[in-house]
DNA sequence: TTGTATGCGTTATCAT
DNA sequence: ATGATAACGCATACAA
């Protein structure tokens, strides 16, 4: 490997000169910065980032941690993340929890491993509180995207759940609608939470009863089993006239498994959920949907790292930024038969 | 920050017996063995992998880098090389060059700096050359994925192109179609050279002729200017009754543009494409599609990768992979009017 | 079994 | 303007 001591020997000059070459070229003289410059590219000289980071203690390299690599959700988000870190000269190291707190609790002991400046982090849900305990123990900036952990304060960056699932209710219940199930992710995760309240006071709004029985508390993953979704579905009995799903895997499985039931959508049964589905949501964007702001959440999740970590020691308040979702409507709703 | 050091002086031993400690316990006696790990306990130790890749010469941290973060193909490739990767007890760093060879050719640079262990690279095209050859020129190990690159001989990981063209014009020739055209990647990447040989074979094949006004040139990246489409689509006279797309951006992109102009699909005109959609593809999936195994691109471009790490030095023989593609047939193709 | 000296590649500090 | 030295946190080689 050629170090600047290799340049140093071949430019007849110290060590000390090349690195200023390379971190201060003002404070050397223009003959022998060139000299410098000339045995540099000749020998191909590619600075070791570790042993600067190792000193400089900062390696300008951040780390973001997702729940789904897959779901464009977090695709559209990690662009937004990436973008703004490049936009601030950092680089993004990239994790995928799986929405397994396991596999998360992993990914935060490479962040400490590595000493990277600063996470942006979309917990798997209220079981990340060690995890995040962890980082914050070890003063890691951290910020939360997409979900809060309850003992966890700190900035983050959420959408309006609350607000969205209203949209949702709101549209459905004005079509007609007076049986209207929810599909959600755990309650152990905030944006479920959220969701649920939302649901419940739109009920309300409209008139309509809480029937807990319509009511599903299923997962927000790839990998969850739909056989409980599948079981729910054949003991409800009358069946609801429009189903609300707590985020876009939710949506799909509820299509599919519906239709494979022989019932049509939304010609028996509307369907609408949260999230939207990236750019390849396909030709025929189908399913009506409360749209989250996905760039956005990444992109500002990023700006809010970046300040942290230039502020690094000043106590600043900790923001907590919620984004407005947008309901776009499509064909998977229509008025009950 | 805690160190060994620190550890070292509240256990009472030197430095060298804690990280003995971390890296051959068995060489340690069992009683200071237990008192040093207490300490490390209490005090949160973690050890600072810059400063052990420092000294080691190596991270077992390893770049995964691809040409679109948000296309399904890549984001399923990914899962298959995390997976591979954990399996060998190395970490992954994520890039995303946006068909780009600048940007690609920024991450070459961060890759050098970050001394990480090897590359998996889905490169953006024959001009990622430059890049790879400094790659080369740096030893750093690396397998190409998905697209191969003329002037670089490396272990790479490939789908059959040529075999998948031939299914899908296949398919559109058996149905009845005899104008079929194709939008394709740029020429200036492998896959879609292998696609357009691949779909002139299959013309032949079925006793059409190649005409070179139904082939165009757009690209494969999601950014893509989609004008130069329409203005092509425009300009046909008369259309050709089906379409094969490059992949699956350019697939949506012609369903979406003929839509616009009011041109039915499939009743007007058939479109079927390379690569799926993920599992996100919708509930409804409508698109004929030869579809590559995407996780076992990234899954075993990963095992390639880490064999070329433990053999270093060694000198074997390059592997070429070529995985199958499996043609899906769904709603966008139908038999000609 | 445990400890000492040295080096990994870089930069900060102090000198010249 | 340039250089010598120490330090970042850890592991290897050798010694005790």
């Amino acid at each position: 490997m050629v170090t600047i001591y290799d340049i140093a020997a071949k430019a007849n000059v110290s060590a000390m000169t090349v690195s200023r070459v390379i971190n201060q070229p003002e404070r050397v003289s223009e003959k022998t910065r060139e000299r410098v410059l000339k045995v540099m590219e000749e020998l191909h000289y590619v600075p070791n980032g570790m042993a600067r980071s190792l000193v400089l203690q900062e390696s300008k390299i951040l780390f973001l941690l997702v729940t789904d690599i897959r779901n464009p959700f977090y695709t559209t988000l990690a662009r937004g993340a990436e973008d703004a870190a490049a936009e601030n000269g950092f680089r993004l190291l990239f994790g995928n929890s799986d929405e397994s707190p396991d596999k998360e609790s992993n990914y935060v002991e490479t962040i400490l491993k590595t000493r990277v400046d600063g996470a942006l982090i979309a917990p798997s849900g209220d079981a990340s509180l060690p995890s995040l305990e962890r980082l914050r123990k070890h003063k890691v900036p951290f910020v939360l995207l997409d979900r809060e952990v309850p003992g966890i304060e700190c900035d983050v960056v959420l959408g309006d759940s609350i607000s969205g699932a209203r949209q949702l209710v709101g549209h459905l219940a004005e079509l007609g609608h007076r049986r209207i199930a929810l599909v959600n992710g755990s309650l152990a995760v905030s944006s479920a939470r959220y969701r649920q309240e939302g649901y419940r006071e739109a009920l309300k709004t409209f008139g309509l009863a809480y029937d807990e029985r319509y009511v599903l508390e299923a997962g927000f993953g790839l990998e969850h089993d739909p056989a409980a979704i599948e079981a729910w579905l054949k003991r409800l009995d009358p069946l609801p006239t429009a189903i609300v799903a707590g985020n876009n895997v939710l949506a799909l499985h509820v299509i599919r498994l519906l239709r494979a039931r022989g019932i049509r959508v939304p010609e028996q049964v509307s369907v609408a959920g949260f999230d939207d589905f990236g750019p390849f949501a396909g030709a025929d964007p189908f399913v009506t949907v409360a749209a989250q702001q996905a760039y956005q959440f990444g992109h500002t999740g990023m700006r809010l790292l970046i300040e942290r970590i230039r502020a690094r020691g000043e106590d600043r308040p900790r923001k907590r930024i919620v984004l407005p979702t947008a309901l776009i409507l499509r064909k998977s709703t229509a008025p009950p038969v």
